[in-house]
RNA sequence: CGGGGUGUAGCGCAGCCCGGUUAGCGCGCGUCGUUCGGGACGACGAGGUCGGAGGUUCGAAUCCUCUCACCCCGACCA
């Protein structure tokens, strides 16, 4: 793997936005801001939306669907909800158009709606204000709802994937009779991301917990899974927000429990959004194009076969023949591009780019000597294959793939993962680039002279890892624990 | 909203300063042939309101005025 720790942000940012369209994943829409998802990223989306709508499922979520419009009162429900999100909302006035004879078509100002409605920015408010009429007694409850949505936020500077002015994501909005029940569903969910993260994108992550500047609006406390990226930025990937009785407060969600009396409840939301896609590109791709772990590929295994004409074509379809069949007994998806319209250096090229596994090449001389061409993505190796047994020494390979993606970005963030104890020595550190632990006094004056002075913000206070007090690097004065500084997407 | 920049074929660009035949190049696209084990090559071909409006001029992609759109840097942000 090229160390990309050296490349300048800026060819990193050119690197990472060439790679999105060449692998044919996403390109901007016309549309300011907005984004098209092409089929092959959407389908890498769709892999990651099954993985994580079982495990939401094995741990007690149901679906549901709430509504993309948010009257304006809602939203203004929550104070420092509103507060948060009101600088980046998409507002919907009128209903009607009508036609104009210079303009061609212009908005009708008679239609213009009594209250205006925001398009979601995230749905705490329209969900709470419908929850109100579900809760009634702690026989009701919990409430374990997710929803898989788009959301608009208005935001000035897009990216592909990191950020854009609508995305796709998932939101669960939780329910609960008592404070550490949401935080334990807080800290469940948070568990599953970072399970998810680490076993299906390959991408190690750190869980933690976010200073309060950099809290969730309307959240008592967020909680995240930070990663870092190979330019060695960080990149958070997903938050769990333990919201208190805040939002219940603000909606009147209220419930009898067991003793007869009335009780707002818990609450908790959570989501992780397309944004993983761009995690994914930024975790594992190189100078080739993308890389995508094998339990994520729409497609593990494709078959090029190697033909001057549609004799051969026909001989390698035979040829092949069983070894898929084999392959997909094994659950392992597999493509065969026997498409004469494309040649097979063309193709090996294009599937490079795309990211897909592993790539099986089969000409005549492989049909000759009973063998096949087996290549790796992750590590580009060739390796020529007997055909015997070959859909389980696959399925070894992929497995194998998939462990050597996690610990490659491990070994990445382990190497700019360290800790200063002054901030002369952090200063040097944050031009290297990585993840920084150092202590810090808890006050959110030092967070943001550092910010303003080095561009480096607080990822988060870890769960895991060194939990010994010290003193802050800045002002010296008593810090509970090292916490993860570093420049962030 | 500040500071820069760019609009010419599907994409990327040259031409503009210094006005002058039919507006050009690369990629891509189409047809045919030779190729096909790492993005082939050749021949031929299709494709343009030069962002828009107005002006100067015998003549405007080029000069002037206005306007629109987009991009980059900053504030903001997952």
């Amino acid at each position: 793997m090229a160390d990309i720790l050296t490349k300048r942000t800026e060819d990193y940012a050119q690197w990472y936005n060439d790679l999105v369209l060449k692998a044919d994943l996403a390109e901007h829409s016309d549309v300011r801001g907005c984004m098209v998802i092409k089929p092959h990223g959407y389908a890498i989306w769709e892999k990651m939306q099954s993985a994580l709508d079982a495990m939401f499922k094995a741990t007690g979520h149901v679906n549901a669907y709430f509504p993309l419009f948010i009257p304006k009162s809602y939203l203004a429900k929550e104070a420092s909800h509103v507060e948060g999100f009101a600088k980046e909302c998409a507002v919907v006035t009128h209903y009607r158009l009508k036609s104009d004879p210079v303009h061609g078509v212009v908005v009708d100002p008679e239609a213009e709606l009594e209250e205006e409605l925001i398009v979601r920015p995230t749905s705490e408010t329209i969900i709470w204000n419908t929850y109100r009429g579900w809760v009634k007694s702690y026989r009701d409850l919990p409430l374990l709802i997710n929803q898989w949505a788009n959301v608009v936020r208005w935001e000035m500077r897009t990216r592909l994937f990191l950020r854009t002015a609508e995305f796709l994501w998932q939101e669960g909005h939780t329910a609960h009779a008592t404070r550490a029940e949401a935080i334990e569903e807080t800290e469940r969910m948070l568990d599953v991301y970072a399970t998810f993260a680490e076993e299906w994108l390959a991408m190690p992550v750190i869980k933690g917990i976010k200073t309060a500047s950099e809290r969730f609006a309307g959240a008592e406390e967020t909680y995240c899974i930070e990663a870092m990226m190979q330019d060695g930025k960080a990149l958070q990937a997903g938050t769990s927000h333990f919201l208190g009785q805040n939002f219940a407060k603000a909606f009147d969600v209220v419930f009898t429990n067991k003793e007869n009396t009335q009780e707002h409840v818990w609450a908790t939301s959570w989501g992780v959004s397309t944004r993983l896609m761009g995690a994914l590109i930024m975790t594992h791709s190189d100078d080739h194009g993308l890389v995508i772990p094998p339990k994520l590929a729409p497609v593990q295994v494709v078959i090029v076969p190697i033909a001057k004409n549609e004799e051969q074509m026909e001989a390698a379809r035979t040829y092949v023949a069983p070894i898929v069949q084999a392959m997909r007994a094994r659950d392992i998806t597999v493509k065969l591009d026997d498409d004469d319209k494309r040649k097979p250096g063309w193709k090996f090229a294009e599937y490079e780019f795309k990211g897909y596994p592993v790539r099986i090449a089969v000409g005549p001389r492989d049909m000759e000597n009973g063998t096949v061409e087996v290549a790796r993505r992750d590590t580009m190796e060739k390796q020529v294959m007997q055909v015997v047994d070959l859909a389980e020494k696959v399925e070894h390979l992929l497995g194998h793939i998939q462990d050597n993606l996690y610990q490659k970005a491990l070994t990445l963030r382990e190497r700019y993962t360290r800790s200063v104890d002054t901030y002369d020595e952090f200063k040097v550190a944050i031009e290297e680039g990585g993840f920084i632990l150092a202590h810090w006094d808890g006050t959110a004056g030092t967070e943001e002279r550092v910010k303003n002075e080095t561009k480096a913000t607080i990822r988060c206070i870890p769960l895991d890892g060194d939990a010994a007090p010290g003193k802050c690097m800045v002002t010296g004065a008593p810090s509970a624990r090292r916490v993860i500084f570093a420049r962030a997407y």
